[in-house]
RNA sequence: UGGGGAGUCGCCAAGUUGGUUAAGGCACCGGAUUUUGAUUCCGGCAUACGAGGGUUCGAAUCCUUCCUCCCCAGCCA
């Protein structure tokens, strides 16, 4: 499937990874595809999970699949369910590696009251109006807080209280103690734990504090024993941080400080012309702007997949576009050529005409009928053939016809010959009562000795129009896309279009799901009994 | 103006211990095959690596100055 000469991807993230291999650094490659469970997973995430679960396989780790789930207020199990439903349609296997943060309550609970004891963290009882005022600027270091010189003994009451129930939402925050004057912001006095008297979808109502990203996740990532864990640019400054944390837990003997997880940042990806930001995404669903977060025009996974996008075209996508650490805005032809080069190979070819229009063949008998072979797929002989009924009149495609030809054109107009493909060679007379008229040579049909001897450009598909199925056929060519940045209400609709089409049988019986190339139209996914296109073939013509 | 990152062809991206003519993909442009104007195939496409200095026999790779872009002041992740 992958074109001659196509880079073998080295990346620098293989590059760590190896270097660390040879090392002999760590015991195995480790790393974790760590979605936070509030909402669905976009064409973003599948970077990532290709990312992770790929240099996982390659270097003969593991892949866990960890939810991070330390803000109950956003996080649903609706979303960790489709979450994993979709990192398996992508082809990846976390085998008995689901985790949870959520987990970890406990044993993170336990860790910070070590550090309190030890002095790194302390209990704070200002109200996040007066943390912001003291954190000082991106310029000015910040202020102690007039809680920071707590004893031990105290943080410790006011932390279990804070665990307890005792204390309300926003009453106190158990914060590590670093330095409130580095240039760092993410090193001034971090907030570790905050009250929030919520239900978790996992833990129920046995928490009322969480801890935060910061203090979770790269103490999960210790306790899984993740040797690389990779995240997106927007964390580099919390790399410190992540190192601090676990620095401090392997002084107290937690955990072995030369297996501790190293943090590398990649850039995320930018798509043109498609919103990819969560909450642009949750807006479009809730005002209803399309049916779900799977409608095929979400940049969805879900809406990818009942648009009949591959997961092998996602692995192929995800090898292409390379990883590195330069903002990358990909252009939108990269995707669709990765799903054309796997739908070509997995796609049957069909024949269909969207906009009909007919044509009769005027030496052809009224009451005749025969069959025609057609193959399956042009390259795979072994995908065999099937018969498809030839009559006098046929749909064709409207702008398969052309009273004035422009120069170039090759199908039909007055005077022309064409290939019905797969069928006979027709000679066209032209338009006559809203049909247009030909005539057949009748040794020109496809498979008979000869038939191959008149020497025509054009050929066009057909079907039958007494054998002919109708059928819904939904355009979704683009998906909402984003030319401006400022907001929905720029977003373009996509096309949604239905159309009647004229099927072969055959077509009529396809389930849910399975792709079909239409020729000459592009790639179809049969869903909810009509078709879907969802991406258009090459068309040199079209582009002069 | 503090800190952290990044700048190689229109879009990605190899290259990084300095050493012949700067990989590859997408896009684009030619051409060949073709019963999909598809696929496949062949060819073209950066004297140039953000800009200027410097070191060197030799630099995208080292030094230096400058420019541009991205991220950080949630009790979000």
């Amino acid at each position: 499937m992958n074109k001659p000469g196509f880079p073998s991807a080295s990346n620098f993230v293989r590059q760590i990874v190896e270097a660390d291999l040879a090392a002999g650094k760590y015991p195995g490659i480790r790393t974790r595809f760590p979605p936070e469970p509030n909402g669905y997973l976009h064409f973003g995430h599948a970077k990532s999970i290709c990312l992770n679960f790929g240099i996982a396989q390659q270097y003969g780790g593991a892949c866990h699949l960890r939810f991070d789930d330390t803000n109950p207020t956003k996080e649903e199990q609706e979303y960790v369910d489709s979450i994993k439903e979709m990192v398996r349609w992508l082809g990846f296997d976390w085998k008995q590696h689901e985790y949870f943060a959520s987990d970890y309550f406990g044993k993170l609970y336990e860790f910070a009251e070590d550090l309190v004891r030890r002095g790194h963290a302390y209990v704070d009882s200002q109200s996040a109006d007066e943390m912001r005022q003291n954190r000082g600027t991106l310029t000015e270091p910040g202020r102690d807080s007039p809680f920071r010189t707590r004893g031990v003994e105290e943080n410790l009451d006011l932390l279990r209280a804070m665990k307890g129930g005792s204390l309300p939402d926003g009453a106190a925050v158990l914060r590590a103690k670093i330095d409130m004057a580095s240039p760092n912001i993410n090193l001034r006095d971090p907030v570790m734990y905050r009250i929030r008297h919520a239900r978790h979808h996992r833990t129920g109502n046995a928490w009322c504090i969480y801890p935060t990203y910061d203090w979770a996740h790269g103490v999960s990532d210790a306790i899984e024993r993740i040797s690389h864990s990779l995240c997106t640019l927007e964390f580099e400054d919390h790399r410190p941080l992540y190192e601090w944390f676990n620095d401090r837990l392997a002084e107290a003997g937690f955990f072995e400080k030369r297996f501790l997880p190293k943090q590398i940042e990649f850039a995320r990806m930018n798509l043109t012309y498609v919103q990819l930001s969560k909450r642009k995404l949750i807006q479009l669903v809730e005002e209803k702007h399309v049916d779900g977060w799977d409608d095929p025009r979400m940049p969805t996974l879900a809406g990818a997949r009942r648009r009949g996008y591959t997961p092998e075209g996602f692995r192929l996508f995800a090898e292409r576009i390379g990883v590195s650490k330069a903002n990358q805005m990909i252009e939108f032809a990269i995707l669709e050529d990765c799903m054309r080069e796997t739908l070509n190979e997995s796609a049957p070819r069909r024949m269909a005409v969207l906009d009909p229009l007919k044509l009769v063949v005027e030496n052809y008998p009224e009451g005749k009928e025969e069959l025609c072979e057609v193959p399956n797929h042009p390259q795979k002989p072994e995908w065999g053939k099937r018969q498809v009924p030839f009559s006098r009149e046929l749909w064709i495609e409207r702008d398969d016809y052309q009273e004035a030809p422009p120069k170039g054109y090759f199908r039909l107009s007055p005077g022309s010959q064409v290939r019905l493909r797969y069928g006979f060679v027709v000679r066209c007379i032209g338009m006559k009562d809203g049909a247009v008229h030909c005539t057949v040579h009748e040794d020109s049909k496809s498979g008979t000795p000869g038939a191959d001897q008149y020497k025509v450009k054009g050929n066009i598909h057909w079907v039958s129009a007494r054998h002919a199925h109708a059928a819904e056929v939904r355009l979704y060519d683009r998906l909402y896309s984003t030319p401006h940045p400022e907001g929905i209400e720029h977003l373009n609709p996509g096309s949604k279009v239905t159309i009647r089409a004229s099927l072969e049988p055959a077509l009529a019986n396809a389930k849910d799901g399975e792709s079909f190339q239409f020729e000459r139209h592009g790639y179809f996914v049969a869903d909810g009994g009509g078709f879907n296109r969802t991406v258009t073939l090459r068309d040199s013509w079209a582009k002069k």
